[in-house]
Order: structure tokens, then C-alpha cells, then sequence
DNA sequence: TTGCGATCCCTTTTT
DNA sequence: GGGATCGCAA
């Protein structure tokens, strides 16, 4: 999860390897095709790599740096960027096992996000790009969260101006390099202007808080890269050798920063040695600004490049291949590739249409243990989705099937209340401007410092122009505050100082170590007493989970630190300002945090299905695949409807998804699906009439299906099943509220044990339910997963 | 104020 | 399915 490759790091010994040894350098090359050992060799100058699904990418980009370092090139003149620091990881894994003992050689490489990069670089160059180095990065829910603040502030309301819809609109501005005054200049009609207005103070409150959003950190350092010379000169300097990945999904603010780094456009005949990576037909980020145009345009960039093409496929079945390929062929905006595979025989693609969700995912289910049972590991499986909202049919019936499973969700953790709680008392240890994690933290647990006196708080602060938790400091002397908020206050401050000196980080009543620290924060902020209360009065698992979820985050940060090297942190650098060891090591930890994604979670080594997004699917490989969910309006998605660039974005999502299965391969579709509650008829996906008939076995099983029958069975009682498909005939009643009169204690796997309030009737009869520390939700009691745990009486 | 309950409203993908 | 929000009652 965590990584620290080094930059900007002088060393002083020279790695250099002496030339000769041929030895290693052959073992590289030996078992690679033609294309892909001329791309190995290929190490000056500009080179695009087109490489199609399964052709052996991973494989050639490491083989390619550890040989350029078997020629004599120092590691850390190496940048390699990727998309995932999974990707990440693994690359700098694979580059330190090919470069052999120590891994001294690869000292110095840097294998990392463009994510992690920028912030890395914006923390060297805080001062240039405007920041302060203990920047915080804020998430989608910040941003929302500010975005909504920034709409209020410009005197518009949230109805007309949707705080999501006016952050995708800011999102894209960033995407496309153009700042608030870039934007509000092309604004012509009003509803861009209040945009733009609102970009305007979104960006403002930013600043206050020292905080960047995901899309500033590409924006800051594209823009600190082009205005700034000396620290466009020092990043030329360092990194000579540039390689980047899935070079298909860049947008414009990392094409420049790519460009500024090669050193595009230098005087001279200077051929920067740039590598890309890519295949227009696996470009699935268009909606986030990917312009498939940078790779398309390379060769026109950069007119000294080469181009190598890997066309063969080393992964996939001929069935599979040809079931990619026809699918493919569909999209007009395309140069004509055709995949290729020297192997023959292999199993049909087999397309099945379920009933409704709950037979899809049985079927699913009833199939990989089929594929398990004829010798396939459970982690060589795994099930791809649409949308994340598909996984939850899929668990309960995994789980009834006694299919061990795990959901690629990397940020799951990081998205949980108790935990977040945490990292706001983090990040406002790191960055008290921060005000957005401030208020998230000011009165949790409860003491007494209300929405009123906070509220006061703030406008404090706006008048005398400081920061909200610097209005804290003076509260003693606000005249609007009673002695009571005064003093609560005044507690508050007191115990942020005891963290961090007053902001200075420095004396010996301080924490020495990052897990220490954490560990504090977590006992002396009362959130650990908070919810071992709730744990204790509720008796419900999920309170309990809290409070080991706390002490989970504790271990995260003993690890990261373990892991941390100071060296390779810029912001550490002594001449950079002197900063205490221990800020530098949050703000490395809160990054890290910050920068997760969900394809970070894909485990191999554990031995169970992996689930997930056809998105975070890309890259990888499983011997059998299952993918449901092939339906109008899901894959293609109806976001895409009437869009043809987008239809095709999708096509190629399915084809991504279609191409990394090795030998076995199920798509689902149903004919019934619950929406929002709602049972609708669907219609199955245009992918699926696509595929070539001759490769591809299609049955109608939707009528053999009749079973509501255990979809409100205790997941948690283990009964054992056999592996054959129930199919079950009538008693399908949906359970209705009066099965859980007023007073009943019900469980649900999420909120845990609540006790039901009131009940409503009808054809969408819902329970409000009290849950312990979740406070009272309402849930349609035909889909909730809700399980009766005690009858009223 | 706070807690509760009802009503509204949405709904892709992710660094 | 459930998050957000607003009005109402205590």
C-alpha cells in the first residue's frame, strides 16, 4: 500500500555498473519475441509501444529499465509512472528481482503514480506552486463538502447549482489545465459565470485551508513545471530516462507534465528519451478527462520516435481472443489491430441469461465452483462489474455458496466513519488551517462545541483573517462566546497542543514515533472511549469492529513508518526548511492515506475471488472470469446513450473485461433487475449480440428459475449447502413490515443491532430503525438486508 | 439545541 | 437502497 521510491535524492556513490558482464543482459532478453527485445533495446529517444491486450507489456517495461541499468544507467535517472500504486509496486518489484542481489541496484529508481509523483514534487516545491509542504490532500467528500461552502458563499443555491455537478465541471477545467481565471474567461453564458464564481472561491477556500484536491495536484505541478525553470531544469536533470504507462489514459495535465519532464521543445536536436506505453483500445478514462489523442499524437510530438507494435497474445484462449476482437472490431474510431494467438483449442465463451439478480449471481456463483472443483485456484478467479452496486448480490450468494471471496476496494478502510474521524484529528495535527477537517472533528465526541459557537468561530476567523483553529486560540477573548464554549474551547486547543507543541513538533513530552502519535490522538480524542461505550451498551459487533478498526489505523501507521525512509522524502530534505522528522513522516503518512485506490486491494496471494469494477480490472489476469450484469443501461451504461464516443468507451470497458480472462470466460446477463428498489425489465447488452457466434455458447435459463426463497436467511448462521443449483418452485413472498412490528431488535450487516421505531405498509413498506452509534435509518424492508433478531413482546 | 421521523432524491467508472 | 435534509416535538 504504501511506497517510497526515493526522488530527488542526491546519492553520492555512482551505482554505475561496469559494461561488460553480457551474461545478465542476455538472460533479459532471452525468452522476449522480436518486438518486444527491440523495445527492450530501444533506450534513445522517443519510443511508443502499442501494446494490445496480453502481448506481454508488464514484461517488456521491466525487462527495459532493469537492462538500462545493466548498461550503466544510474537507477535514480529513472522515473517509471503508472496509474495504481499496485502497478507501482509490482513493477518495482519485478525490477528488483530481475536486477538481482540487494536491490542495491535499483537504488535511487522511481516507480510511482503521476498521483504520488506530483505531490511528492509539490511538497519539494511548495513555495513555487503556492503551498505550504504540510498541504493537505483533500477527497471527494472535502472537496463536496467545500465546493457546497463555496456555492453558499457566492450566494447561490444548492438546489440550481448541485455541489457534485459544479465540482465535475471544476474537475474538468483542472483536467484540461485551465485555473479559475482560465475558466472564467471562456464562461460566456450565466450558469458557466456562477460556475466560475464558484471555481473561483472553491480555489480561495482551498488556499485558506492548505489544501490541494486530487486534480490540483497534476494542475500545480504542470503549472509549477512550466512557469518555474529552475524546478523544471532540476527535474530534467534528474530523471533522464522516463517511462510511462497505460500512456492511454493521460489527460492533459500529464501530458504536459510528462512533456515539461522529457524536455520537450529544448532548443537543440535534443531526442528525449521518453517511453510510452499504451493501447488506444484499452482507454477507459475518457469521463476523467483521458485524451486517447496523447498516445494517438505521439509520433507527431515527438517525430524522431519509434514504434513497436505488440500484437501477439500470450494470455487468452483463441475463443476468448476472437469473442475481444469481433467485439472491438465495432468501434469505427479505431486503427484495425487484429489479436492474434499462436495457441489453438480452448473453451467457448459461454453468455448466459439469468431470471433476475439473485439467479445471476447463484449461477455465478455455482460456476466458479465449478471451475474450482476441475482444478482452477480460487485466486485465479474473479467476477467484474459495471457498477460497484452489483457486488452485493454477488457476496450474499458467494457467501451462501461458500465461495471465499474479497471486494477490491482499496479505499473501503480509509471510507469508514471511525476511521476518518482519525485522520481529521491527523490532518489538523499536520495542517491547522485545514478547516474542512476541523469541523469534522471539533465536537466528535461531543463537547460542547455546537454548530452555534462554531459557526462563531468562523466568522471570527473571516474577520480577523486567520484560520478557524487560530480563532480557537483567541477565543478566551471572543465577547460572543459564554464562559461555558469559552472554556470548551480552550480544552480543545489544549489538547492539540499536547500533540503538537503548539504546531512545533518539537520537545520531549512529544511523541517520538508516527504510531505513537496516532495512538494518542485515538485515545486522548475520546474517539477510542467513544465507541467502546457504544460497543459496550449495544453489544453489537459493529461498535466493536470500530474500536478494532482504531487500532488497525495505529498499526497502518507503525507500519507506514517502519517503511519510511526520511532520505526519500523531499519534503525531509534538511535544506528544504528543517522540518521535524515527525511532521514529515504524517504528512507522508496522510498522503499515502490520501492516495489509495481501489486496485491497490487486489491480493493475489490470498486464496479467494476477487470482485470488481471492470475499471479497476485493467492490468490484470485471471484464469476463469465471470462478468455480469451485461445489460442495456448498465454495460453500456445509460450514461452513454446517445454518445458515441462514450458507446465506444464502453465497448472498450467490455472488451478490457473480456480480455483478461486466460481460459474461461461467463458473462451474465438478467432479465429482471432490482433498481433502486424497483424490480424492471432489461434488455440484454448489444455487447453480447456482438460476440461471434462460432466462439460463444448463449442459453436462456430465465425461466428456470422461480426462488425468492432464502434471500432473507441470517447470512451468518454457516448452514451447510451442496454445490448444485436450488431451483426452487413458489412460496416467493417478499417479507412485508408487519414481519417487524415496532420494538423488534433486527440486525443489519452494516449498521449492526437497532431496534425498530415504526413501520410503514404498503408496496414499499419501510422500517425507521434506531441503531446503536448509527443514529436512525430508514430501510425498504423488501431489500434491506435485515434479519430479525428478536419480536417485539 | 437535539433527536427523531418522514420525505425527497439520486444512481458510473477513480486518482 | 440509502444519504441528505428539513420540519416537528421534546
Amino acid at each position: 500500500m504504501h511506497f517510497d521510491a526515493p526522488i530527488l535524492t542526491d546519492f553520492d556513490d555512482d551505482p554505475r555498473h561496469a559494461p561488460e558482464a553480457p551474461d545478465p543482459t542476455q538472460a533479459l532478453l532471452a525468452d522476449l519475441t522480436e518486438p518486444q527485445k527491440q523495445a527492450v533495446l530501444h533506450t534513445e529517444g522517443p519510443l511508443l509501444v502499442l501494446a494490445a491486450a496480453g502481448s506481454g507489456k508488464t514484461r517488456v517495461i521491466t525487462r527495459r529499465i532493469a537492462y538500462l541499468v545493466h548498461c550503466g544507467v544510474p537507477a535514480w535517472q529513472i522515473l517509471a509512472l503508472t496509474f495504481t500504486n499496485k502497478a507501482a509496486g509490482e513493477m518495482r518489484e519485478r525490477i528488483g528481482t530481475l536486477l538481482g542481489e540487494g536491490a542495491r541496484a535499483s537504488r535511487g529508481l522511481t516507480v510511482c503514480t503521476f498521483h504520488a509523483l506530483c505531490a511528492r514534487l509539490l511538497r519539494r516545491y511548495a513555495e513555487a506552486a503556492g503551498l505550504k509542504p504540510e498541504f493537505a490532500i483533500f477527497d471527494t467528500s472535502d472537496q463536496l463538502a467545500l465546493v457546497k461552502k463555496a456555492v453558499e458563499a457566492c450566494q447561490l443555491s444548492t438546489a440550481n447549482f448541485q455541489p457534485r455537478a459544479i465540482l465535475s465541471a471544476i474537475s474538468n477545467a483542472k483536467n484540461d489545465l485551465l485555473d479559475a481565471e482560465q475558466f472564467a474567461a471562456g464562461a460566456m453564458d450565466f450558469s458557466t459565470r456562477c460556475v466560475a464564481q464558484v471555481y473561483r472561491a472553491y480555489t480561495r477556500m482551498l488556499r485558506q485551508a492548505n489544501a490541494v484536491d486530487f486534480d490540483d495536484l497534476l494542475l500545480l505541478t504542470a503549472r509549477a513545471l512550466a512557469h518555474n525553470a529552475s524546478v523544471r531544469e532540476e527535474c530534467r536533470a534528474r530523471w533522464q530516462y522516463l517511462l510511462i504507462d497505460e500512456y492511454q489514459d493521460t489527460n492533459k495535465a500529464q501530458f504536459q507534465i510528462a512533456s515539461l519532464i522529457a524536455g520537450e521543445g529544448q532548443a537543440g536536436s535534443r531526442r528525449p528519451n521518453i517511453c510510452v506505453v499504451g493501447d488506444p483500445d484499452q482507454a477507459i478514462y475518457g469521463w476523467r478527462g483521458a485524451d486517447i489523442s496523447n498516445i494517438l499524437d505521439f509520433e507527431e510530438h515527438y517525430p524522431a520516435a519509434a514504434v513497436i507494435k505488440l500484437g501477439e497474445n500470450f494470455r487468452s484462449t483463441a475463443p476468448i481472443l476472437a469473442a475481444a476482437d469481433t467485439l472491438i472490431k465495432r468501434n469505427t474510431r479505431r486503427k484495425h489491430k487484429p489479436l492474434f494467438t499462436s495457441k489453438s483449442g480452448g473453451d467457448r465463451v459461454e453468455c448466459v441469461l439469468c431470471r433476475d439478480e439473485h439467479h445471476e449471481a447463484r449461477l455465478a456463483a455455482d460456476w466458479l465452483r465449478s471451475r474450482h472443483e476441475a482444478g482452477t485456484p480460487w485466486r485465479e478467479m474473479a467476477v467484474f462489474y459495471r457498477t460497484n452496486a452489483l457486488s452485493r448480490v454477488m457476496e450474499d450468494a458467494l457467501r451462501e455458496a461458500n465461495v471465499p471471496y474479497t471486494i477490491a476496494r482499496g479505499t473501503a478502510f480509509y471510507d469508514r466513519e471511525e476511521i476518518k474521524h482519525a485522520l481529521a484529528y491527523l490532518r489538523v495535527v499536520a495542517n491547522p488551517a485545514d478547516g474542512v477537517s476541523l469541523a469534522r472533528i471539533v465536537n466528535v465526541p461531543t463537547r460542547a462545541i455546537g454548530d452555534t459557537t462554531y459557526a462563531r468561530l468562523e466568522s471570527h476567523a473571516a474577520a480577523q483573517g486567520v484560520t478557524v483553529f487560530e480563532a480557537m486560540r483567541r477565543a478566551g477573548s471572543a465577547a460572543d462566546l459564554n464562559a461555558r464554549a469559552q472554556g470548551a474551547v480552550g480544552k480543545f486547543v489544549q489538547m492539540m497542543d499536547g500533540w503538537t507543541a503548539g504546531g512545533a513538533f518539537m520537545g520531549q513530552s512529544l511523541s517520538t514515533s508516527l504510531a505513537d502519535l496516532v495512538d494518542r490522538v485515538v485515545k486522548e480524542s475520546g474517539l477510542e472511549s467513544m465507541y467502546k461505550a457504544q460497543a459496550h451498551t449495544s453489544k453489537s459487533d459493529a461498535d466493536a469492529e470500530r474500536v478494532e478498526n482504531l487500532a488497525e489505523l495505529v498499526s497502518s501507521a507503525r507500519q507506514f513508518e517502519m517503511e519510511y525512509d526520511p532520505a526519500a522524502d523531499p519534503a525531509a530534505d534538511p535544506a528544504a526548511g528543517g522540518t521535524p522528522p515527525l511532521l514529515a513522516m504524517l504528512r507522508g503518512y496522510l498522503e499515502s492515506v490520501a492516495l489509495v485506490a481501489d486496485a491497490d486491494a487486489v491480493d493475489p496471494a490470498q486464496g479467494s475471488v476477487t470482485l470488481m469494477t471492470l475499471h479497476a480490472a485493467k492490468g490484470l489476469e485471471f484464469g476463469a472470469v465471470a462478468m455480469i450484469g451485461l445489460e442495456e443501461g448498465l454495460l453500456p451504461h445509460a450514461r452513454a446513450r446517445e454518445n458515441d464516443a462514450a458507446m465506444e468507451e464502453e465497448r472498450r470497458l467490455c472488451f478490457v473485461g473480456i480480455t483478461r480472462a486466460m481460459r474461461r470466460l461467463l458473462m451474465t446477463a438478467s432479465k429482471y433487475r432490482t433498481i433502486r428498489g424497483m424490480s424492471e425489465r432489461t434488455i440484454p447488452s448489444r455487447f453480447l449480440g456482438e460476440l461471434p457466434g462460432e466462439h460463444v455458447t448463449i442459453s436462456d435459463q430465465s425461466d428456470m428459475w422461480d426462488g425468492h426463497d432464502e434471500e432473507h436467511e441470517d447470512a451468518s448462521q454457516e448452514t451447510p449447502r451442496d454445490g448444485n443449483r436450488r431451483i426452487v418452485g413458489g412460496g416467493g413472498v417478499r417479507p412485508g413490515a408487519h414481519q417487524y412490528p415496532v420494538g423488534s431488535v433486527v440486525r443489519h450487516p452494516q449498521f449492526g443491532v437497532g431496534v425498530v421505531q415504526s413501520a410503514t405498509l404498503g408496496a414499499d413498506a419501510r422500517v425507521v430503525v434506531a441503531f446503536r452509534g448509527v443514529g436512525t435509518k430508514t430501510l425498504v424492508v423488501a431489500y434491506a438486508r435485515l434479519t430479525l433478531v428478536n419480536p417485539a413482546g
